[in-house]
DNA sequence: CGTAGTGTTGAGATCGATCAAGCGCTGTGG
DNA sequence: CCACAGCGCTTGATCGATCTCAACACTACG
């Protein structure tokens, strides 16, 4: 039997008890199949459940405003959906598929369930939340200092960093299943910028796109470029509260 | 007695049982005086604290990295520093007071502690953390998408915001510790063009500025020009476990 | 075979940066 | 009491990275 990504995800950080791979079994219990373009929760929609995304790709898209769209986040296989907006009650914003894939979704009282009853998977999603805010802020200083072809390798590296927790992107070459408008959309640039940059750096041998796949021929010059580090890499899990079996 | 401001910025969301308030209080029980200009946490240091900033403001600076600087967050007393970082085990940033001020360091075991002591006390927390990251994306949002002049009306709504939850800015006026130098890199800008911005407002009649103090005379209007909607406002909190006493 | 979405290309416009100089405090030391 | 340094703020001139606009090519699909 394959693992589920949530748990080859977080085994990247603990090794998992039998009753924490339980626990995460019961978040997963429900899995729907969605669509490419399928929107999850909607602006002003309540919000009652999280989700475990098993398959696909999923954006958060913010509000649109004057015709001003941005793309805020990316989730990837395995990530945990929803943790950002435990707090609201409405969404504030949009959560659409960008793939097909599938999700499980579970209600937030279940996370009130795990400090009792996997208090130290609880940590871990706190520690992991911790890392989004991490991301955000390193995307915050990359909008605010850095130029658009270092926020379009920034883009690169930080999400072959994200996808290889799963083992995704050997090789340096991964799917990317946006189009350009909304690479523009998640890095706050114009598709047409997008679309010279990206024809820029192919020319000078960087990277080469086909077919919607990347691949990142200078990875190493590219990360040190931007000043990269992996956020993933040096988890601290020392704080942890013991796991109940 | 007056109360901790952490009670009374919790106590906005939920009203707190004793044993909740004695919690607050153990987190609070050390106290240290901090000056302007300290740094509490530098970049690489091993971090085992989190913070109730009790009295003052501080900052979350990034790295400099070839001249280019920013402030990625800013905290107002009563918030809890630390809760972004819980994944990392070395810092990535910097956290600098800019008022002299007061901080109640506790170690990070005591979130372990508080699933198991006050487990609705950490849910809120929780909510609260979720909270900051919907606050960075809506900052992303303005970073890729918005005129500086739009981004600075921002800033001044959200901080008026915050600041309202613990009862500062009556009157729509608030002390802003910052200089122009801050706020610029705050916002992804340049020192002297958010001089000539705020000269312009003053100018226009949306604000008045004088030692150090903003005031917004049209308050409505500017939070409409930028779609702000408070985030605080609606805080969920039905999923909350029961508290212990 | 028309339509819609995506990618490509070039010309021109602009927001905000950069550069440079000067002003007015405040604190410090002689 | 003065000289001076440093910092924060102000102002104007100029520059350039990125946007805007507009047109076209290609593919996929009903």
């Amino acid at each position: 039997m394959t693992e589920s990504c949530l748990v080859t995800r977080l085994e990247n950080f603990v090794s998992l008890t039998e009753g924490e791979k339980r626990f995460v079994a019961y978040l997963e219990r429900e899995e729907r199949q969605v669509s490419r373009g399928d929107t999850i929760m909607a602006i002003g929609s309540a919000q009652e459940n999280l989700y475990v995304l098993k398959y696909g790709w999923a954006i958060v898209r913010s509000r649109e405003e004057r015709g001003r769209r941005a793309i805020l986040r990316i989730y990837l296989p395995g990530e945990v959906i929803g943790l950002a907006e435990l707090g609201l009650g409405t969404a504030i914003h949009t959560l659409e598929m960008r793939t097909d894939g599938a999700i499980c979704p579970f209600p937030r009282e279940a996370i009130s369930e795990m400090y009792e009853a996997a208090p130290r998977l609880a940590a871990l999603m706190t520690a992991i939340s911790s890392l989004d805010q991490q991301e955000l802020r390193e995307r915050l200083f990359a909008f605010g200092r850095l130029r658009a072809e270092e926020r379009l390798i920034q883009f690169f590296v930080a999400l072959r960093d994200r996808l290889a927790i799963t083992r995704i992107g050997a090789n340096n070459r991964f799917h990317l299943p946006l189009t350009q408008s909304e690479i523009a959309d998640y890095l706050g640039l114009t598709p047409v910028y997008v679309n010279k940059l990206l024809q820029k750096f192919a020319r000078e041998g960087v990277i080469q796109t086909c077919d919607r796949h990347i691949r990142l021929l200078q990875r190493e010059m590219l990360e040190e470029r931007v000043g990269h580090q992996s956020l993933y890499a040096s988890i601290d899990t020392s704080w942890f509260p013991r796991a109940h079996s």
